[in-house]
DNA sequence: TGTTCTTACGGCGCACGTAACCATT
DNA sequence: AATGGTTACGTGCGCCGTAAGAACA
């Protein structure tokens, strides 16, 4: 009648796994009690929500999937947000960080915060970027840094993310990293749209996704990299597997058998930003302060 | 450990009511019950959130109460948008609206979209401001609409209320409503800085404190009318307990013993707004696109 | 002393596990 | 036949109610 987290969370785990066994093993439970709490929501909503053999949602899971999952992170989020309150002032910062968004700006102001309070530590993980939002309203990091694409001025797109704010912290401009010999690879400048038919390295460091959104259509992907490695990245573009975009400062000046070209048109900046939910006392609100200049 | 849903609604219903034993009444429950589910989900977050005698929230009670409310309301506002994917088309339209939302323009759209289907059936109920978001969240009512003060284009500032969207519908010129001996009647305009010290009527219909959000602070409230009928706010206004703000198709033409003066400046517009989740098929998809002209 | 929250304790129901059952490949 | 979801059934834990206890007025 409430709809229980408890029987959300199986949910959406039997739908993330395709299967009730695998979703039984990842939750500590029998096959058996994985399937009475589906039934029972599927009673309780008095509609089927998956499809059996294979296990798929139907139209109303797919629905209640897009509402569960986020309602579940406001929910870990408010427990969070509570516990902050009455946390003590610590001189330890969890930052979370997007691989490319600790750039050289952010080191500038870290270093800057740790020289004004020489007690701060700082404990720091990296991310993929679809985890980041829970990561720091959960309260698994104090604070978050994400990097991506967007136009100048304008918000990157973070997954919803409940109650959580977001402040600019840096934005530079990015450069299409081409192999050495590559027929463009002497221009002083490119418009994306010329390349909107050339083969690109798909990679967290550069979702070609985003990219489609921001520009148009195109951009096919020749080789789908799952790493977070910049040095990898380089050597793929390097061998010719497809080009990629990245901040000018993540290239190694001079470095490499890449050739780097700004980007002209449309005008696009790698931006990284600060999240933070409600601040704990301590150091990590006194870093925010700083991150954000 | 996971916030049990139905521990948060005693937790704000005991908040709400400054007492176990009224909370323990409204949900059907003894004394005995709440008193050991709020102390399990203060044992569940390792945190006082009521202080005893009197009853009211400490501060990580605040602080969840301010979390809990939307929580519950996205609950059951998922549980609703789930249960529309599955519910057949209807003739009949569910239209909850705000004392002053189903003006001219409203009526007018209605009864082209009435014309339109002749089998469609209406039923309309009104419905204080701060609850319709819910009641149009929860599908109590299929749509919504709801009126306000607000500058021209700018949207109203409807309660954070999950995922539904809303469409401006119509937009129309304000009008002072003094008293007619008042000193200010013949004037052919007002600006509204000029009434910040007048005694104003506090009323669902012209709520003073959106007032003083859009134009500064002032307005003290000489009476306060909890109702939402027209004609006893033109009443009160005609004898003097305070000036409102209506728009101007709501007081009869020449008659009453008030007199109206638009208002010149700053420029607000009282504006109308079609609320809805996703909509069922049938009726209400059809008619919201009328009602949106 | 009255009101109101808390604690102790017993019972009932519910949710889970075991195991048998069935369906789909 | 094997894999994987469902159904049947027993058990234990959790949650609520009754009733007695404690704190504050």
């Amino acid at each position: 009648m409430l709809m229980d987290p408890h029987l959300l969370t199986t949910f959406v785990t039997v739908a993330r796994h395709g299967s009730f066994s695998a979703a039984a093993a990842e939750l500590g439970y029998t096959q058996s009690a994985i399937s009475q709490q589906i039934a029972a929501l599927e009673a309780d909503l008095g509609l089927p929500l998956l499809s059996r053999r294979p296990v798929e949602p139907t139209p109303a899971g797919r629905r209640l999937l897009e509402h569960a999952e986020p309602l579940l992170l406001r929910l870990r989020a408010a427990r969070a947000d509570v516990l902050r309150t009455a946390a003590q002032p610590r001189h330890l910062l969890r930052l979370a960080a997007t691989p490319l968004a600790v750039n050289a700006v952010v080191s500038a102001r870290l270093a800057e915060a740790r020289a004004r309070q020489p007690r701060l530590e700082v404990r720091l993980r990296t991310c993929r970027a679809e985890d980041l939002a829970a990561v720091v309203a959960e309260g698994r990091a104090d604070l978050g840094l994400a990097d991506g694409l967007a136009a100048p001025s304008d918000p990157l797109r973070l997954p919803e993310s409940g109650p959580m704010t977001t402040t600019g912290v840096s934005e530079e401009d990015l450069v299409v990293v081409l192999p050495g010999g590559h027929p463009l690879a002497g221009r002083a400048s490119l418009r994306l749209a010329d390349l909107i038919d050339a083969r690109w390295l798909q990679s967290p460091l550069c979702p070609l996704a985003r990219l489609r959104d921001l520009v148009g259509d195109g951009f096919p992907a020749g080789l789908e990299y799952e790493g977070d490695d910049v040095h990898t990245v380089l050597a793929l573009a390097a061998a010719g597997h497809g080009l990629t975009l990245l901040p000018a400062s993540a290239v190694p000046a001079g470095g490499g058998q890449v050739c780097v070209v700004p980007v002209s048109a449309p005008r696009l900046v790698h931006r990284v930003e600060l999240l933070h939910a409600a601040l704990p006392a301590g150091a990590p609100s006194d870093v925010a302060a700083v991150l954000t200049g």
